[in-house]
DNA sequence: CTGAAAGCGCTTACAG
DNA sequence: CTGAAAGCGCTTACAG
């Protein structure tokens, strides 16, 4: 085993195995032109030698990188961590690499983030974005406008905030039906007064969970009674006490998503309610944590792992086969039924 | 406002600018050498052009690509998922990409994603590392060896696995004085039996984070007990229940993290013990969650969001200075008392 | 199937 | 302070 100070090149390999650099390249690229015999002698070559792939130096030539800009509006929410976390390991399975940024819901952050991954030759992203302020409609667009003048293959996910969805398609679960489905579920077992608590007003998201909820409780002639909210477990908590004591008719809610409601089980125990029996509770998300959690949270589950995978099987199959995927994609959400809705 | 199909790149910015591209190539590195004059022509250049740095091109040239490795045994826990996060907002600010992986507790996926990066050409890396199974020891170390191989800057963070800490230095919270606090505290506040539940038998981490406990019951000659497993929410419920049935004696517990200790809230208040008054609990680690549990949850805070910044910190000064890390770093832990241990 | 040559977009000495 | 030239480690036609 021959030693050096440099990493070795595909130049010392092609020496070490008495070929050229070129059939070494093609080698390094699985092309079928070489014969089984050279192939072998090239593999052993490099293994010799320690040789590492230098994609930098491939990158420069032929614009592939294997990198896959991942942008992510909270990665402490554990619906965030679960989605990304699913997704990187599908594309290293593949053999792509993930260059991660959390942005914060900080529109100024994710223009940041999105220029540096341009920088370093990203081929694909995959953005759930942060909102805009209302004055801050530019910064939050800028990236994209970065994104098509650099003419790289980028998805909306979860969350649709750039309308061009035949640049940069989106896909998603379908909120609206869990919406419906939860809502549906609670009058069915006898509630009678259904509040929908968190998530922030006017955005996109609140208005596709809140739908299927004001479309449920139409159909039945109740009054909705919303109460939005940051989607955080200490407004959930906070909201639980304030309804126990100002408005104790509501016997069911439908939480913006899991950390509302995990935080809403929390206040109801401080406030001697027990939740199931005496107010239901339903989540929105279904992170791992609703099975776990006392009670045990009924969740309408996004099945958030399974759809990170196929994100990244699609963005691969746009990157690969040059197959777009539709403007928009939903994909189905089950509510999974558990003590906090009086099973 | 010029258009071009291709990207541009600094040739194209030399012209418009009507200089040469070495003086160009200057200004994006920030260099003195450039008159202030000459440095705005080039920049307005830039902006009409929209001229985007081509990392790629760069790196090949000299090897410092502005990517961090980061890789993580379990991205999932918040524990993990806090610091992942801090770090890479840290790193981003200071125009650092981060590049990160989740191993799942697996040499082999572990090694595989090194190897990845390698390629990519990080320029350090930060290795929450996969402990070995006792029979894939070699799988274990494997990236380890690639790496030095390498040469590149490498910290071991949070768990030491590789004991060659003048290679690898190693920073971590300091778990022993944590297990000897939190247990110090039970006792103090009139615990007289405290068991310490979950942590995988024989791992470093747990027999750090039990060291402290056990030291702080030797002191006071109580005799311990010990209850190790998976570090999981369902491990902690579980033993909850069966503590209750099984040694209803035992009025106090120090978890090997908060994970097994939510888990031990829910599992005390399905058995009917009220955590704080019948039970002290306390977890470890400190993560955003303790604050908003119910009973709030006491834990030993490792200050993981400034321990991620100081880690960015560390490993910047080290690529940048030249001034490599000392073998072992263990920073100061603080113990947060809330309700679950009967303030 | 394999080899020789050019070129991807930068940085780096080296002159001036 | 600025310019001309070489080279980083690959891939890509193009011959043979």
């Amino acid at each position: 085993m021959k030693r050096m100070d440099r990493r070795p090149t595909i130049i010392d390999v092609a020496n070490t195995a008495g070929v050229s650099k070129s059939t070494v390249s093609l080698v390094l690229q699985n092309s079928p032109l070489v014969r089984e015999e050279t192939r072998a002698l090239i593999r052993d070559a490099m293994a010799a030698l320690g040789y590492v792939y230098n994609r930098s130096a491939a990158n420069l030539r032929s614009a592939n990188a294997g990198l896959i800009g991942l942008v992510i509006n909270d990665l402490r929410n554990p619906f965030f961590t679960e989605f990304a976390t699913s997704l990187q390991m599908a594309l290293s399975v593949r053999g792509y690499a993930t260059i991660i940024a959390n942005t914060d819901e900080h529109p100024r952050v994710q223009a940041t983030v999105v220029g540096a991954m341009i920088e370093h030759g990203v081929s694909a992203f995959i953005i759930s974005p942060a909102y805009s302020d209302t004055n801050a409609a530019f910064e939050a667009t800028a990236p994209f406008e970065a994104i098509k003048r650099a003419g790289i293959p980028t998805m909306q996910v979860l969350r649709k905030v750039d309308p061009r969805t035949d640049i940069f398609p989106f896909a998603g679960p379908d909120y609206a039906a869990g919406g419906r489905i939860a809502t549906g579920h609670m009058l069915a077992t006898g509630a009678q007064r259904v509040a929908f608590v968190g998530g922030l007003d006017g955005r996109p998201i609140t208005q596709e969970r809140m739908a299927g909820y004001l479309a449920a409780l139409a159909a039945v002639d109740k009054t909705p009674f919303v109460v939005t909210g940051r989607a955080t477990r200490s407004f959930g908590h906070e909201t639980a006490l304030r309804l126990t004591k100002e408005h104790p008719d509501v016997d069911a809610v439908l939480c913006f998503n899991d950390q509302v409601a995990l935080g809403m089980l929390s206040g109801f125990a401080v406030a001697g309610r027990r939740v199931g029996p005496d107010v239901r509770v339903v989540g929105f998300d279904g992170i791992e944590e609703c099975a776990e959690a006392f009670p045990t949270l009924s969740s309408v589950d996004c099945g958030i792992t399974t759809f990170g995978q196929a994100i990244a099987a699609t963005v691969l199959s746009w990157l690969e086969n040059q197959t777009a995927p539709p403007p928009e994609t939903r994909t189905p959400v089950e509510l999974i039924i558990r003590d906090s809705s009086g099973r």
